[in-house]
This record gives C-alpha cells, structure tokens and sequence, in this order.
RNA sequence: GCCUACCUAGCUUAAUUGGUAGAGCAUCCGCCUUGUAAGCGGAAGGUUAUAGGUUCGAAUCCUAUGGUUGGCUCCA
C-alpha cells in the first residue's frame, strides 16, 4: 500500500477533527486512523445529520487552505495527562500505553495524541480529492461494554479523477447488489409478516435453489457420502449435552414449551441451531468398527438462529436457512487424507459456479480450547498439509479456531468488498468427547473418533446471494432458472415456437414469449431477465427448422434446432 | 442489541418545506401484427408502514411500535 495515502488520509482524520473542534468546542474525541480508500474519526457529546457533514467539510477546506504543518512531540505521559485533562477518552487511551512517554501531534490550533506518521503540511492535500461519506455509531475501542461514539467516515486520494472513480465503483457496486438482483429477477422476498432474516423463495429463486442442492448432493453422494435426514425440532436436553444450549443461548430461538407448568423441566423442545448433534445420534445408534470409519452423513438442513436485528443483511445474513451440512466421523490416522479429498471437492466446486477469487483462511488454537496439543497439532497439520498439497494460498488466523478444534474458512467478496464466509471445514474434538462417540478399532479397544464439520457452500441462502452479486445476476448456464426464451416474432409462428420448445424442453428449462408485443420488447424483458438463451423464431426460420440465436446481448446467427442443441449440451 | 438515516401504488419515485397525494414501469382493456433492448391510447391501483398526539388543516412536526439502510459489536 502506498505509504503517502495513508499519511494523507490519517492527517485529514485529524483535520476533521480539527473542524469538529472548531464547529462543536464541546465535542469529545475517541480515536482516528486511515482506512481502505479513507479514514475516520470517533467523537461523542456531538449530535449531527448529514446536513452537518457539509458543514464539517467545509471547515476542514478552509483549515486545509492555511497551510498548517503537523509537528511532531514526545512528552512524558504526566504532560499530556494535562494536555488532554478534559478528553476522557484521550485519557484511557494514554493509560493503556505501556511506554512513559507518548508522541502527540501539532496541527494548527488542533493537538492530538497520535503515533503518526503525518503529512508535513496541509498543502500537500488535495481538496477536490476527499469527501465526507457517513456517519454510524461505533463502540470505543470496539467493546460493547464502552459507550458508543459517533463515527464520521471519510474518502480520501491523491487526485480528483481517483476519488471520481472510487465513487462511481460505488454505484456501479449498488447495482450488483443481490437485493436489488432478487428483487428485479423475482427470485425471493421477505415479508414483514413473516419476519426479519426470514426467505421466501419465488418459483425461480425456488429452481435456482434446488438445482444448486441437487448438484451438490449428487457430488457428495459420488463421494462417499450417505444421506440422513432429521427433525427441525428437537428435546432441549439434546443441546444440553452439546453444549450449545450453554455457550450460544443468545443466538437460538427461544424454548417451546408444550405447556406453562413444563417451563422449568427437560420437556421443552427448541428449533435446530445446527445438525451436528442430530448426526451424532445417528452414528451411536449402533457399536462402530473402525472398518465402518470413516462414516459421512450429508444432509440439507435447516437451521435457525436468531440473528441480532442489525445484522441481518438479504441473503448473506439470515434467521433462517440450509446448510449443505455434513459430519465426517474418522479416525486421527484417516484425518489427513479426509481433508485433503474434501478440499479437492471443495475447489471443484467452487469452481463449477465460476468463482475464481476467494480468500482462505487457517484459523489455529485459541487460548482456551479443549483437546490435548498432541491431537491440536495432528488437526493443525492436517489442515495445513491439504492447503498446501492443493497449492492454495492462504492466510493463517492465529488462534482464531473454535475452542473444540482448528478450521479452515474459505471468504467470498461481495461487491462492495465485504467478506462472506461461504466454506468452513472445522475438526471437532468437543462433540465426540460430550457424546461419549467410539468405535472398537482392530485389537478390540474402544477409541474416540474425530469429528469434521463441513458444509461448503456454508448457507445455500448466503451463497446465492454472493453468486448474484459476484455474476452481477448473469447467472452460469446451469443453474439459470430459464435458461432459454423462445420468441415467435408473429403469431403465425407460435406453433413452431411450441414445437422449438418441446424440443429442448428434455435438456433446457425452456419457455415460451406468446405476449402481444413487440419482438423489441420481448428480446429487452428478456434482456432484463437475464436470460441466456433468446432464441427468435420467424417465418424464415420455420422453412428451415433453425433458430436465430441471442446469447448474452449477442446476436449468434441462424442455426438448426438440432445443432443448436447440440451446442448447449456441450456448454452443460 | 447499539448508533445513523429512512419507510408514499407491485417496483422506481414526485409533492414549491403544514394547504386538493402526481408520474413512469408493471397490471387490466382496446388498437397495432411485429426481424433483435421499451409501438399507441385508455382504465384501475393510496387510510402516505402502524398507533397515538400537536394543528382550522399533517405524507410533511412530535411520541411510541414495526420494518429497512449503512456502520459498530456479534456470526457456533
């Protein structure tokens, strides 16, 4: 990263500040670093709208034009103690300096405590390449348990032209918005009165589910998968034991109780958070060998969590939805070459939807955690052996694994640039342990398996969501919910449209444009639909049994029905 | 959950700042009968999210509730 922007954006972080000082001398200031593409500034006992922001620009404009410098000062702690006796957050973040003495900075008539680097003068900013974007609350220091400040973000670059740019990829951003997407395309809905985070799938949202869920099972099913079904609802007394019920409280719907005086016994019932535990009891239901392991159930399950309200988000950030779960029960010896054939599996098919940009991530022990380090560093190893045996790129998360064992993350961008988990594969040494699993391996003893959590799609919601936004709605063939539009230019031709149709019907989800209107407006709906296939038919096609092909706003030419089917079989 | 902004017809939106809720698309009905991204005309569609309040008068101001947005925290 170019080290001259950030010191342009931290220094017009501080110049904001400088103007919010100025503007509102009772303002009290958090913290203010450079970001991607900007910076921002935290400050409490201010109350402002957007309308404020202009005017907070504005000022920052004229200071900027004095040409202030920012010098630079260490100080012992006890001074700037003084400095800052009425900044209560200034205050705290000096505590929290383990050094006696703090840097601060001079610009104008604004002093900071700030580490720096800075500009070394204002004139080196330019003023018709930044701009003031929003404001949200954020929590000092980033805790809950601190008051929430008001954050004022900024855009900032070296030129006009680039700050132009950043704006317009913005907008062009917004259109590939999945909401927008869904919405134009018919895809889903949801509605207040089913409730937030909530999906409701149109009929082609429902096609594009369920061709997804059928391509993935019949990929797990070739892969020594076994299907399982379970229950949505469950005895509480089930994620007692897993432990959910304990550590995840927060995030699960609350308990059914069949009546009042049931309350305070085991004979409540609660919706699924997750299948884990439901599989578990599928594989106690019988003494395991381990001629039996490695065992693998798969099932689209749906799960519910209740989701804070302001984080739901369209698809990606639900209350309800399916996962592409499966459990792989196995031994620590088979541990290794189960990780590496489920990320093999993993990257065909992601790459079967298209994607080509993802980000990995190895997330190691945390601090507190359960399990010996001899099987944390089995798991350990085994996760990064497969990474790297596939040459994939990846960043390790240290100790950011789960407490019951290590896991790999694989991240989807969206538009905006917003991460999207889609795949987790995480080793479990928790679930085996509480549910007192086994299996007799081959001198007669009884021995703990190893758990493997995997869905990798993540959430089929979630990923149609982040599919949309990364095809900009262009969908892949295979799973366009139409996939071709047969368009009879006059009503004469509407009997050989149908008999082009049935043709097709058997390899494509084919329809029919039979509306009184014009062939320019058929083509622009289906334009608009995103529909790959636009297939013309007129009078002179009907003499020679052919279609006039339009794929992707291009027009293809004439061709017999039968090459032309040919021609899509071999894209499928 | 917290902070910010917001909620007008199925969708996108207007209403000169408190004075008759108006359009485009979609829908329905006619006319046109069509050669690669919107043919023409008409009709219907609204308790302005909901519930209160202020006012002679509220889409507009205030309060509460619900929902949405962008952040923060969270994401097993």
């Amino acid at each position: 990263m170019d080290k001259e922007i950030e010191k342009i954006r931290h220094s017009l972080s501080h110049i904001m500040a400088h103007a919010v000082k100025d503007l509102y001398p009772q303002a009290k200031f958090g913290m203010g670093p450079f970001i991607e593409n900007g910076f921002y500034y935290d400050f409490d006992k201010i109350k402002i709208g957007n309308e404020e922001l202009e005017k907070i620009e504005k000022r920052m404009q004229e200071i900027i034009q004095e040409n202030i410098s920012f010098d630079q000062k260490t100080i012992k702690k006890d001074e700037a103690k003084k400095i800052f006796s009425d900044q209560p957050y200034k205050l705290e973040i000096i505590k929290d300096i383990e050094e006696d003495q703090v840097s601060i900075y001079h610009s104008g008539k604004f002093i900071d405590l700030c580490s720096g680097p800075h500009i070394k003068n204002s004139k080196e900013i330019n003023l018709k390449a930044f701009k003031l974007t929003r404001i949200a609350g954020a929590y000092f220091k980033g805790s809950e348990d601190n008051p929430m400040l008001t954050r004022i973000y900024g855009v900032a670059f070296k030129t006009k032209e680039e700050l132009e740019q950043h704006l317009k990829n913005i907008e062009e951003a917004k259109k590939r918005d999945h909401r927008a997407i869904g919405e134009k395309l018919g895809l889903f809905m949801i509605s207040e009165n089913v409730g937030p985070g909530l999906i409701l799938w149109h009929p082609k949202g429902a096609i594009l589910k369920r061709t997804i869920e059928n391509y993935i099972l019949s990929e797990y099913f070739d892969n020594g998968y076994e299907p399982v079904c379970t229950p949505h609802i469950s005895k509480t007394q089930l994620f007692d034991i897993s432990g959910h019920n304990n550590f995840y409280k927060e995030s699960m719907f609350p308990l059914m109780h069949m009546e009042e005086k049931d309350k305070d016994e085991k004979e409540s019932y609660q919706i699924k958070p997750m299948n884990c535990p439901f599989h578990v009891q599928i594989y106690k239901s019988k003494t395991r060998s381990y001629r039996d392991i490695p065992i693998r159930y798969t099932e689209l399950g749906t799960v519910y969590r209740y989701e804070k309200s302001g984080t739901l988000h369209g698809l990606t950030r639900v209350r309800g939805f399916t996962q592409d779960d499966a459990h792989v029960f196995c031994s620590k010896d088979q541990l290794n070459s189960e990780l590496y054939s489920l990320l093999n599996l993993t990257m065909k098919i992601l790459k079967k939807f298209e994607f080509e940009k993802f980000n990995i991530y190895l997330s190691t022990r945390p601090e507190k955690r359960v399990g010996s380090d001899e099987v944390w560093n089995i798991a350990e190893n085994s996760l990064k052996g497969a990474l790297e045996k596939m040459e994939l790129d990846y960043k390790i998360d240290s100790g950011e694994g789960v407490f019951y064992g290590p896991k790999i993350d694989i991240k989807i961008e969206d538009s905006l640039k917003r991460e999207w988990q889609c795949t987790t594969i995480q080793v479990d040494f928790n679930l085996p342990e509480r549910f007192d699993m086994t299996y007799i391996n081959n001198t007669g003893e009884k021995e703990r398996p190893i758990m493997v959590h995997r869905a990798l799609l993540g959430s089929l919601e979630r990923f149609i969501g982040v599919l949309l936004e990364y095809h900009a709605g262009n969908l892949p063939l295979w799973v366009s919910p139409i996939q071709c539009l047969v368009i009879p230019i006059g009503e004469e031709q509407s009997e050989y449209a149908k008999k082009v149709a049935k043709q097709l019907s058997s390899s494509l989800r084919v329809k029919i444009s039979l509306e009184n209107e014009t062939l320019n407006k058929r083509i622009r709906e289906a334009e608009v639909m995103k529909i790959p296939y636009i297939l013309v038919v007129g009078g002179r096609e009907e003499k020679n049994n052919s279609v006039s092909v339009r794929c992707n706003g291009k027009d293809e030419g004439v061709v017999e029905i039968s090459k032309f089917l040919e021609k899509v079989k071999n894209n499928l």
